[in-house]
DNA sequence: CTACATGCAAATGCTTTGCAACCTA
DNA sequence: TAGGTTGCAAAGCATTTGCATGTAG
């Protein structure tokens, strides 16, 4: 548990908003100044295979992060691209419908609602 | 309606296995030897827009295309990336949900599941 | 004829990796 | 002190873009 690992999930925990591993670099940086790009990547990787943390691949080209290791949805701007929780909860009985119907074996599902976020709604608005 | 971006439609009809633009690119490129790859990306970019094709924002790094406009959902194997159709309805009343309870316009959402395709169950198991 | 489409290559954006120095347990 | 971790920089991969040329309507 270095100094860098420690600030990265520190800063985690006090962001709701899902940030991608470059704000993530920023908001470490505040604290530790010399911290690299690559360590942020490095420890962010590591905390989510130990399941301390969780790494959201929804859509659009960039990843998020996630403090919350349990399974929740999401919802995304399709214009900004912030990304928020989504208050619904886990479908468990989604992947039974799927037994006997594929030829996959079922590890699991993700959920992500897109839609427009408040700031971008009015913007719309006003188009 | 060029030579390039018929071929393209036509390759993607041909194939249930939601390539990528690098597969795309390689299937059209057997009967167009000289297409370049910025081709390919330019027209499934402009057919997905359209709304001829539909462009799939799924997990894992790579963007895939599916011949497929209609709104259906996918299981992907997170071992070797294959993409198939999940054979389950689309959830209409999903994002009713959500209505009141979030402070995003939703626009829609999408569902994937995650797996192992029989190869690599096979591999799986093996091991 | 004119606007759009193409091929090529360079550029972009995000992420990963090699390596020597450094630090933690 | 042994092994994991860091900073730095270069490399990697998918995708996008500028530009001169070519082609469809």
């Amino acid at each position: 548990m270095t100094p860098q690992r420690k600030t990265i999930l520190e800063v985690l925990h006090q962001d709701n908003a899902h940030p991608s591993a470059d704000e993530v670099y920023a908001l470490v940086r505040e604290r530790l100044p010399n911290v690299s790009l690559g360590t942020i990547y490095r420890n962010l990787e590591l905390l989510s295979g130990s399941g301390e943390i969780q790494k959201l691949e929804i859509g659009g080209t960039i990843k998020r992060y996630d403090w919350n290791p349990k399974k929740h949805y999401h919802i995304r701007c399709t214009r900004c691209g912030r990304v928020d929780d989504a208050p619904i909860a886990p479908l468990k009985q989604l992947e039974n419908e799927l037994y006997g119907a594929t030829i996959y074996t079922i590890i699991g599902h993700t959920l992500e609602f897109v839609g427009l976020c408040p700031a971008c709604s009015k913007q719309a608005d006003s188009v």
